[in-house]
DNA sequence: GTCTATATGGCGATAGAC
DNA sequence: GTCTATCGCCATATAGAC
């Protein structure tokens, strides 16, 4: 009934999962326009272009990720305990949607433009609170001097992303159904933070 | 001149150019068709359909990307000498070519079928190889009894793929440009292998 | 704002000459 | 084996009625 801004959220919802599921390229505005119980010309009615539609779905979509992940950085209590909250938090959401990871690792690297235009929609405040957590805990003696606080941050989002994002090639390369493979990556929650932990106290390595 | 070989080579290794490039969903044979210096009708002479083409292109790229990867696998000295090893070949190869990577992970998250009819193209032998690796440094005592190897392996490749995939994010987001970002990379090179190995050694933590 | 109908172009694929 | 020409379809996008 002329309802306009319900309309405009029908189609961003559903824009959203079709784009996340098929990717920019593999992505029909016909589909989308089936999926939102609408027709193709009220789409472009709303969003001029196909592209325009996209970009502000992935703007969404990346800022919302960045701004997760940041957010979950601003724990300052102690390295022990944000490890544990960030790979149980952060593991548990990739993995109840494992498109939406390697649909931003791709279309960033096809359209690297596309991040040019997105700064300044995200706080950068977590990751500043994550170094600081590093100093804090290196002038205590607890973690190595040589520690890199942003290799450090890389080491953890790797740890946490890519074996969700590969569950596929998991699956099939190492023969485990899927149940097995969700076990395998979940387990990772509670083997994770003391990896880490370990990979950066003091005194490890004589040398 | 009716050169049949050289032509159908030429096509493979272009093809191969533009998929990884573009993607499955937006190459476009036209594009294999001009860079490969031909025309469309010879493409379809000699791979009927683009899926089939895609198919034979992606199932050279997967295989011949495992089988890099086991092949370093192989090392069997000592785990310190296979992380060496591994984090220098590895992250060589990939900041080499920053698509192929991202192009796999997103192919086989897009279109999981086409993992079924890879097997037995590649050795598991080089995985065998590091588990065996692993328990004989956990019987001389030098890593935590704990440590299980598919664990640790996904963690190895986790910690070299993921940050070349998101080379182009860390650059934006972090304000860096090429050229720091390349370094910043390469820098983990040096720092992987000690991480890792004090990640796995005994008597880390108290508990 | 929402629809039906259609314009316009590009795509994968094939026919057929050489 | 390689080409030119073209088919048939489907994509994005717009025109125009309601």
């Amino acid at each position: 009934m002329g309802n306009s801004i319900q309309t405009e959220d029908k189609i961003l919802f559903t824009a959203r999962e079709v784009f996340i599921r098929e990717g920019y390229d593999g992505a029909r505005m016909q589909q989308i326009a089936d999926e939102a119980g609408i027709n193709k010309a009220l789409l472009h009615y709303y969003y001029r272009t196909k592209e325009k539609l996209f970009t502000t779905v992935f703007e969404r979509v990346f800022t919302e990720m960045l701004n997760r992940i940041f957010s979950l950085m601003e724990e300052q209590q102690s390295l022990e305990v944000f490890l544990n909250v960030f790979f149980r938090e952060h593991i548990t959401f990739l993995l109840s949607d494992p498109r939406l990871p390697a649909f931003i690792i791709n279309e960033v690297s096809l359209h690297p433009e596309l991040l040019s235009n997105i700064f300044g929609k995200f706080s950068f405040y977590g990751i500043e609170r994550f170094g600081m957590l590093v100093e804090k805990e290196k002038e205590q003696g607890l973690i190595a001097q040589r520690t890199d606080p942003l290799q450090l941050f890389i080491n953890i989002l790797s740890l946490s992303i890519l074996p969700v994002v590969i569950k596929p090639i998991i699956s099939n390369v190492l023969q485990m159904d899927a149940k097995e493979t969700e076990t395998f990556l979940r387990q990772r929650i509670e083997i994770l933070p003391e990896m880490v932990l370990a990979s950066v106290r003091k005194d490890n390595s004589k040398k």
